[in-house]
RNA sequence: GGGAGCGUGGUGGAAUUGGUAUACACGCUGGCCUUAGGAGCCAGUGCCGCAAGGCAUGGGGGUUCGAGUCCCCCCGCUCCCA
């Protein structure tokens, strides 16, 4: 062995040890197998151009599960891709003057090799890029198919446009009034687009998420909200002078006879025809610009409610009263149907804005303290009650009388009981070039056309050139946009929206169980064997975006008879974001740390185990230039104790059996307490910072019996020591995971470690003879007693009263009581 | 405004069903070794106190033999929804 070696030289090990992984094709899985199938999956990246540390993050997270799974005994998928389309690769492209294509491709080389350097166990056999054509030709035939069973329309509507992205974007993809990519703010537009229809599924969705157990519950309640289940009615009030109705949905039909104006939201269709020929024309408009004006905090700000009248009126439909109609900031046209019937004695909104324009009070629902009085409210009251001034309801509650009014209304054939959704249909049209093309044809005789199937994929053109002005360019390449008429022949135009990249991203997991397979979208045998997802891993920020829609489009493959399963991610792990400094790593702080960089200086050992041990996965990760030192400090220690271990321990096999010195059964008990620990904390919970901890633990154990010149020598003391070692790097090697194979084949062992079963722990040598038994007097610690462990509970309480100590603070006094827990804990009461 | 979560040393963070608060690591202090130290090793490190001891898990109450953990109120921060 050359004298270079005895140092560890982190770049030389994992060089060689990924080559060996590579060479042998380690990681590669089938679905031939009698172990139990395991199939782990992080969210896969967007080649955006190099890895970052939230990256580094997730792929470390998972990969430590995968190799402890796989040690486990389990058959274990752990794939890996790209999510290739996206706007990014045309602002690339645009910039630097080369194609969308060419810059993803290069970028997914350089990221495949740089996540490689990091160490990741993925099988890259099952590889893909959902910009292939091989990839999103199946996507296609799956819209194909959701169009024969109407889960597909084309509708004009008022949708989100970002005018930075010059797209389209769901509601799910509108944070807070700005785009989710870009964040700029988002306007409404009125365009043709195509819909999923996800609503379909919105019961199902909501229903199966209480048997999601390995969930998180915010993902879970967010998913709920955002789906938005209410139980109320719909109420029809005719417009006076008008053969229409403003309708509107309540989940507060008990107040309807409180009703005294009604609100419109200024995006209302009705808003600006109302005030025609009234005098208020002219205002409406004014307030319908003012409001566009504003951003959607602002609107949404409690306190800037702000109307105008539209000088029109309609009628209560059931106490016949006039009710003037407004126009209001606070009404937004996305919920419900963009219209409020203002009840302001019982909601505070209609409240505030009642007194700002000094409209009337009728107070209909009374708490148990009797009515509040319309002259002395100060506030609406908002809680259910019994019902006043409500006619024949009078009396009754408001769960009653919500059911008896909207029945009342169906009578008159104003109204209905009816749920209502907050989610929309799922809009997957994008206005631009980098995506999958929507497989439609418009003709003019025919009207829109599904493109057949034998003529799948409709490829993108790669010939297109984009331009600076950033929209796509298909609709201006003739060559692509001309085509014949799939139904009549006739002359014909092609739709030149491409698909949301959610889309691609909605079924990307269960293509990695048959990536190769070219007779459609799934391979049942092979997607029976692997989905669902056992374990998914990713960031929170998707949990009304990715998945939503992939457990939508999940069930739709399964209604389509392309999948058998009902649910694509049985567990679910949330990481959080790695900062530095405090803040979001972000260029414009420039507290940016690079995971190339970090595996260029340490070594990829050494940033696996910081990111690890750092904190525990779901909480942020604080970025610690110096907590990385102390990661590498640990390996360091790691290496020289494997060394002196294999050099002392030659040819000595691991402990078994036999008498021991206390300080060699010591470090015995050690290694197994620390197996189990590491076994449990990594298991079901994630918590590799504690199991790091408790491998640190067992490291300092064995440096100090190496050194213990008490127990040279002595019998067993070679066999302890490397069964302590072996345990060590064992345990270790799924996080840190060529350091382990390297020291595994120093320590004279010829497989690799992925393929050595996981260690199991002895109970046996868990026993100790001697226990500390901590001793408090009025429930204060007041001594540590080492006691036999096999002293019985009277035992225990007798020596512990006799102890001087503990006498000093009984202090003569009675004792009242004696507590005695479990052989470790004894509380004097005086 | 509504909902959820979180507040523990100088720092990141540990603490089974309520049972030794601060594991592990960083940082810091002192020492050893060294031509040197961004290496290694040893010791110390919650606060007050010479000590005995007392006080400490955002603040205040409560339940309990015993509370970081359970309950109530308040303060602060974060996220989601409006």
């Amino acid at each position: 062995m050359d004298q270079k070696q005895q140092r560890y030289e982190p770049h030389a090990i994992e060089t060689r040890w990924q080559a060996r992984w590579d060479a042998e094709r380690v990681f590669a899985v089938s679905d031939d197998s009698d172990k139990e199938k395991y199939y782990l999956l992080e969210m896969f990246p967007y080649p955006s151009g190099r890895i970052h540390m939230g990256h580094s993050r997730v792929y470390t997270i998972g990969d430590a599960l995968a190799r402890i799974k796989r040690m486990q005994g389990f058959n274990v998928l752990h794939p890996m891709g790209w999510d290739a389309f996206g706007m990014p690769a045309e602002n690339a492209a645009i910039a630097r003057n080369t194609h969308p294509a060419e810059w993803t491709y290069s970028n997914i080389d350089y990221m495949r090799s740089q996540l490689k350097k990091l160490g990741y166990s993925h099988d890259w056999g099952r590889e893909f890029a959902t910009c292939d054509p091989s990839y999103y030709r199946w996507e296609q035939l799956v819209f194909l198919k959701m169009w024969e069973q109407g889960l597909v329309y084309r509708k004009k509507s008022m949708v989100n446009w970002c005018e930075t992205c010059q797209t389209v974007l769901a509601n799910e993809q509108v944070e807070a009034g700005n785009c989710w990519r870009c964040d700029n703010p988002v306007n409404q537009r009125e365009l043709y687009g195509y819909f999923f229809k996800i609503t379909k599924y919105a019961d199902e969705l909501l229903d199966w998420l209480d048997k999601l157990e390995g969930w998180p519950e915010p993902v879970k309640v967010m998913q709920r909200n955002w789906i938005g289940k209410s139980y109320g009615a719909e109420i029809h009030f005719p417009i006076e002078g008008r053969d229409e109705m403003v309708k509107v949905f309540t989940t507060r039909a008990d107040t309807l006879f409180g009703a005294t104006f009604m609100s419109l939201a200024p995006e209302h269709p009705l808003a600006l025809q109302l005030s025609e020929g009234t005098g208020q024309e002219q205002a409406v408009k004014d307030f319908i610009a003012k409001v566009k004006r504003q951003s959607f905090s602002e609107r949404a700000d409690d306190k800037t409610k702000e109307g105008v009248f539209t000088g029109a009126y309609c009628t209560n439909p059931m106490t016949g009263r006039r009710m003037p109609v407004y126009v209001a900031n606070f009404v937004l046209m996305e919920y419900g149907t963009g219209a409020v019937m203002a009840v302001p004695t019982h909601d505070q909104r209609d409240f505030e804005f009642a007194q700002e324009y000094d409209l009337e009070l009728v107070e209909v629902i009374t708490g148990p303290e009797g009515p509040l009085g319309v002259e002395s409210m100060t506030q609406a009251f908002t809680d259910y009650g019994a019902l006043v001034n409500s006619g024949e309801f009078d009396g009754m509650s408001s769960k009653e009388a919500q059911r008896a009014i909207a029945a009342a209304l169906e009578a008159k054939d104003l109204g209905r009981e009816t749920i209502h959704y907050r989610l929309r249909d799922w809009g997957i049209s994008r206005q631009r070039y980098w995506g999958a093309p929507i497989p439609v044809v418009h003709c003019e005789k025919c009207g829109q056309v599904p493109v057949p199937e034998k003529d799948l994929p409709v490829e993108l053109p790669l010939e297109a050139q984009l331009t600076e002005t950033g929209g796509s360019p298909l609709p201006h390449l003739d060559s692509w946009v001309n085509t014949a008429c799939p139904t009549c022949g006739g002359p014909a135009k092609r739709e030149t929206d491409t698909m949301d990249t959610f889309v691609e991203s909605s079924w990307y997991f269960a293509r990695y169980a048959c990536p190769h397979y070219n007779q459609g979208p799934l391979e049942p045998g092979a997607t029976n064997y692997w989905m669902p997802v056992d374990q998914y891993i990713g960031g929170i920020e998707h949990a009304v975006l990715h998945l939503l829609y992939s457990r939508f489009y999940t069930k739709v493959l399964r209604d389509l008879g392309y999948l058998t399963a009902d649910e694509p991610f049985t567990n679910l792990m949330t990481q959080g974001m790695v900062i530095k400094d405090g803040a979001k790593m972000s260029k414009s702080k420039g507290n940016v740390v690079d995971p190339d960089h970090m595996v260029d200086k340490y070594g990829a050992d050494t940033v696996r185990l910081f990111i690890l041990f750092a904190a525990p996965p779901e909480k942020e990760l604080e970025w610690s230039d110096q907590g990385v030192e102390g990661a590498s400090r640990f390996l360091n220690r790691l290496w020289r104790l494997g060394m002196a271990v294999a050099e002392q321990a030659k040819g000595v096999a691991p402990y078994a059996s036999g008498e021991l010195a206390p300080a060699l059964a010591a470090l015995h008990a050690k290694t197994h307490e620390t197996i189990k620990k590491v076994t449990q904390d990594t298991g079901d919970k994630f918590q590799f910072n504690t199991a790091i901890a408790a491998v640190m633990e067992l490291v300092n154990a064995i440096s100090l019996a190496e050194q213990d010149q008490s127990v040279a020598g002595l019998p067993g003391r070679e066999a302890v020591l490397r069964e302590a070692v072996e345990s060590a790097v064992l345990l270790a090697s799924p996080m840190a995971p060529h350091i382990s194979d390297e020291l595994w084949s120093r320590l004279g062992h010829e497989g690799l470690l992925i393929d050595h079963p996981w260690p199991s722990w002895d109970e046996a040598a868990l026993v100790q003879e001697e226990k500390l038994v901590v001793v408090q007097v009025q429930g204060k610690v007041r001594n540590k007693l080492t006691l036999p462990a096999s002293a019985t509970d009277a035992e225990l309480e007798e020596a512990a009263l006799a102890d001087e100590k503990v006498q000093k603070f009984i202090d003569g006094k009675a004792v009242k009581k004696v507590i005695v827990v479990q052989g470790k804990l004894v509380n004097i009461v005086v």
